[in-house]
DNA sequence: CTGTTAGCGCATTCAA
DNA sequence: TTGAATGCGCTAACAG
């Protein structure tokens, strides 16, 4: 419906390339022809067919967000929603288009297989200009593969190779902020529930936490640790394993894993903070909504995400440089109710 | 780096047409030929150009997600990560592409011109097969529009136009539902916080809790009504003003803007459920976690993502058909402790 | 069953 | 400053 080139040059009294060159903004047409066209750009309403510009210029002006295979149920946590909230809004500043690959929580065998496909029709079919990958653990083959097929992209974590470029958050202060608010309150049997520890965030957090005793002088107890998964349902597990322990406060490297281990400890009968005091990590909206109120760490979600795209769009832009970029942003801690307040 | 379909054709000796027909699977191949030629495409890793295939086949596999303007704000709410999980699953199931647009939440002003040149690029500019619309209000210019150009679309509730395909959940129902328990456990000052009244489903769930009061002769009184915007602040705001007039339960017409509700009485002094009962709506993952637990009307919101892509794949791949698809979900009502459970 | 031919709509040399 | 020619990689008639 929307008229071509051809068309509008037609239209216009000019040839195809002039027309090319007054909507690419080209400088060298004379500002009266220039007019001309425009008018009947306006007019006609014509819109070039992305297609066929991106298979003649090889750029197609689109990015991709890959949050790879089981993490996918993750997405119930809001960290997503303003994750990708920041990077629309810079995909929207740069006048780029973000295509969304989610993988589906089948069973592990269909999924690995369904992510060979998209990865091949997606990235090798010159869908995309170039990737922000999300939330992988840092096994996970697509970086190998992004790095041999030579795609420009960023990941929001940490990935340790010279090759690839970052930006992540302060997980490693931000856990030990988080633990060393405990320990300054006087406890002294400090659980954690941590992140997957396939993944970078995961570990990181954990050794914040390392750290934190570590200053102290405090002999870490391999048994006030209880790996999670993130999710809340993973959090009660982590804390029905760590309850026989008896803890006097829990650091939770996610809010809904906080969220979780509170449930647990009033089904056991203590409260939060008197008998135990309990922080999280990201403050989702969720962490000021609870009862108590989570104490608990702020990473900068949406500017990760605004910056990650700030970094793939200059790697597209400025091809020559060879520039590795990594990035990393503050946390902060955010100090409620949920680990009480006064010194034991 | 990937080779072409000549190449491919070169290395397995026969011509482009050959190799094109194996590759979209066309019977009519010798099977010893298709046989050879696989093997030069798994031993190349060809893959179609995307871009190419789309100029010629004027189809691109890809279909957009819209969520226009303002509304960008709820995105913190749970409820599109879920909605979003549903559609990238079905997208898969069909091999199809995800595109996201968001809209940046800056002032009105550069938001709608934005709005305007995302839609000239990706509609116009044939990125998309066709997209799904969700959350809307209902007078946004984008439904003109689609319609006018003819752009296949489905929207995520309702839509009174009759070319308007959607799926909708069945909020008037919902909502009735949990009016009808209020007034069962016996309050007879029900108040409700509504959604935005210019979107369809806080218009339908205002609705069901008209017919509720009706269906029990109770007459309406606006003072009770109060118009929130499905947020927690919303929630808030919109409960300060209800209290002068001593509701004896709220029916809030999203979790978000309960959870905000029940801040705001126990702020007032009040206990829930003891001395006001309340009620959401969706039952995300937050109204199991608040204390107390939310009574709330459960939406299948993934199901709906799942059930919009399932329309629009059948909207594409049969373009004859001039069948208008009409889709409502049924919802539940969940009972937890925020309402109370002795009669009154 | 297979190859030849002709575009799809645009950007980009190269001449003029 | 402008136009004509060429090709991006693929599909889709049409012959054979």
């Amino acid at each position: 419906m929307p008229p071509t080139l051809e068309e509008v040059a037609k239209l216009a009294g000019v040839s195809r390339s002039t027309v090319s060159r007054v909507v690419n903004q080209h400088p060298n047409v004379r500002p009266e022809v220039r007019e001309r066209v425009w008018e009947v750009i306006r007019k006609t309403g014509y819109q070039p067919h992305a297609a066929a510009r991106s298979l003649a210029t090889r750029r197609t002006r689109v990015i991709g967000l890959i949050i790879p295979q089981a993490v996918t149920t993750l997405f119930t946590d809001p960290y997503f929603p303003i994750l990708i909230r920041g990077i629309a809004d810079a995909c929207n500043a740069h006048n780029y288009h973000l295509m969304l690959s989610l993988f589906s929580r089948r069973r592990v065998q269909e999924s690995r297989a369904r992510q060979d496909l998209l990865y091949q029709q997606v990235l090798r079919g010159r869908y995309l200009d170039g990737v922000v990958v999300s939330s992988a653990p840092l096994d996970d083959p697509i970086f190998p593969r992004l790095l041999e097929d030579g795609v420009p992209f960023i990941i929001v974590g940490r990935y340790p190779h010279e090759r690839a470029n970052y930006v992540d958050v302060d997980n490693v202060a931000g856990a030990r902020m988080a633990v060393e608010h405990l320990l300054r309150l006087g406890h002294e049997r400090v659980a954690t529930i941590t992140g997957p520890l396939n993944m970078c965030s995961g570990q990181d957090r954990l050794e914040g936490y390392r750290q934190a005793l570590a200053a102290r002088g405090i002999p870490v107890d391999e048994d006030l640790i209880a790996e999670g998964d993130f999710t809340e349902q993973g959090g009660q597990a982590a804390m029905r394993r760590l309850l026989p322990h008896r803890p006097t406060a829990v650091f939770a490297a996610s809010d809904m894993m906080a969220a979780g281990a509170i449930k647990v400890l009033r089904e056991a009968g203590l409260r939060v903070p008197e008998d135990v005091a309990v922080v999280g990590f990201d403050d989702i909206p969720l962490a000021s909504m609870v009862e108590p109120p989570l104490t608990t760490v702020r990473q900068p979600i949406e500017q990760t995400g605004g910056m990650a795209v700030e970094l793939l769009v200059s790697l597209l832009e400025n091809p020559g440089e060879e520039t590795v970029h990594w990035v990393v942003l503050p946390t902060e801690l955010v100090i409620r109710a949920s680990c009480g307040g006064r010194s034991r």
